[in-house]
DNA sequence: TGTCTCCTTTTGCTCAGACATAATCCTATC
DNA sequence: GATAGGATTATGTCTGAGCAAAAGGAGACA
């Protein structure tokens, strides 16, 4: 009697095999078919269980080709990335905002290399503070495409941050996200209150929209931060 | 026509109608029957389209509840984290492996806060440094459960790094992962070259294997690491 | 008023069958 | 022997139907 459900349970013994059992790297494994009879089960639901193996990067699959497993098992994790002020708020903290800094100015050469922008492109730069109980929380270093969202050069972001702006406006479409450790700068230093060289967790993120550049951001955050997630 | 698959279509609308249209967050959604006979397809492939962007992170399902756009449009990403040494192997540099320390004793008082292991129950506690091409690239500070795991104590770590001979003997099954920014200590900046103090990208990864507390390690990487992932 | 039970709605999952599509394999042809 | 094209096969997707399980809601009853 199955306690769970029926493709839960296959996906179990799925990574049994794969982990402990007979199906090693770079193994070839039945068709759906085969293992669906093998199973009890019907197509549909093998599939399925398959297609979520598959997402957890254990198993390639190609049409024709079959199903194998990979010669390097990775595991992929799924990390959650609020926005700050839902983030905060959850913590139990009052949320606070600021703009401390607001620029037009061409964008420098390493945004334009790095989004594919033509060189000298006009560009919003903003600088702002998330506060979490009147403390610092995240420092966010942002800027925005002027030539595909002209709007945003009008738009009063002393009240509403850029973020949530931006996350009402643009549909999203391509996104690249980085975590790293930098040394707080100056500016790092000044308003998330650390001394300048102490480690500091960022996230970089790039967003564009039908491959036109549309924002890059640089959040960085104050000591002890981290970013956590269970599978 | 549809160029694309219905259920990615279907998707598509969701997420634009989620963010411009008229499902602001909080709207409760039609039922998958209404849904699918406005999308004129079956109410199999609107449960997939809807599960998809559960998935993502955009919306909330529960039985007769309905289904809801969350509050906080949380975007989820996936990070694939392969074995070190496919990591260093991919990036075309030769993978060597040492083993720095190994000890066994009792685990320390916060590892067993963590891991929710009983007091003084012992560990075998290893520093290995992976380099790639004699630069050392990543610092593993590894602790094993002896209770859980006692044949880890007798098996000769010094060929085959903790993490390989883990993935290889135990299937896991809840993992906690966390990324971090620490300062250099003495032993990480003299293994990784660097300066005490100077940023480290970390990843912190505790493992059970129904509710047996398994393993904790904490990967240390040399300056200007970091992890990436596009979608 | 409070609590307990039963009913109904909505999602969760499974099934059998079908067609579409990619990719490999094989064969015919030059 | 090389190449082009068709047959084969495994996965990808869709359908319509049905049962299971969760959970809100209504009504009975103390």
């Amino acid at each position: 009697m199955t306690e769970t459900t029926r493709f839960r349970d296959v996906i179990d013994t799925i990574l049994n095999r794969i982990t402990k059992g007979p199906w090693g790297p770079g193994t070839l494994l039945p068709s759906e078919i085969d293992l669906a009879a093998e199973f009890g089960c019907s197509r549909s639901t093998m599939n399925r269980a398959l297609r979520d193996v598959t997402e957890m990067g254990l198993i390639e699959r190609k049409r024709k080709a079959g199903t194998r497993v990979r010669l390097t098992p990775l595991r992929a994790a799924r990390f959650e990335m609020p926005l700050v002020r839902a983030d905060i708020e959850k913590a139990g903290a009052a949320y606070r905002y600021a703009l401390i800094q607001r620029d037009i100015c061409p964008a420098p050469d390493w945004l334009s290399a790095k989004m594919n922008l033509s060189p000298n492109s006009p560009a919003l730069h903003l600088i702002c503070v998330h506060y979490a109980d009147d403390r610092a929380f995240q420092l966010e270093d942002r800027w925005i495409n002027l030539t595909a969202l002209p709007l945003s050069a009008t738009q009063d972001f002393t009240k509403i941050g850029p973020n949530e702006w931006l996350i009402a406006t643009v549909p999203f479409s391509e996104v690249e996200v980085s975590f790293l450790a930098k040394s707080a700068d100056a500016l790092t230093a000044t308003y998330l209150g650390q001394a300048i060289g102490e480690p500091v967790f960022c996230l970089e993120r790039a967003t564009w929209w039908q491959t036109s550049p549309i924002t890059f951001v640089t959040l960085s955050h104050g000591p002890n931060h981290r970013l956590t997630t269970r599978y």
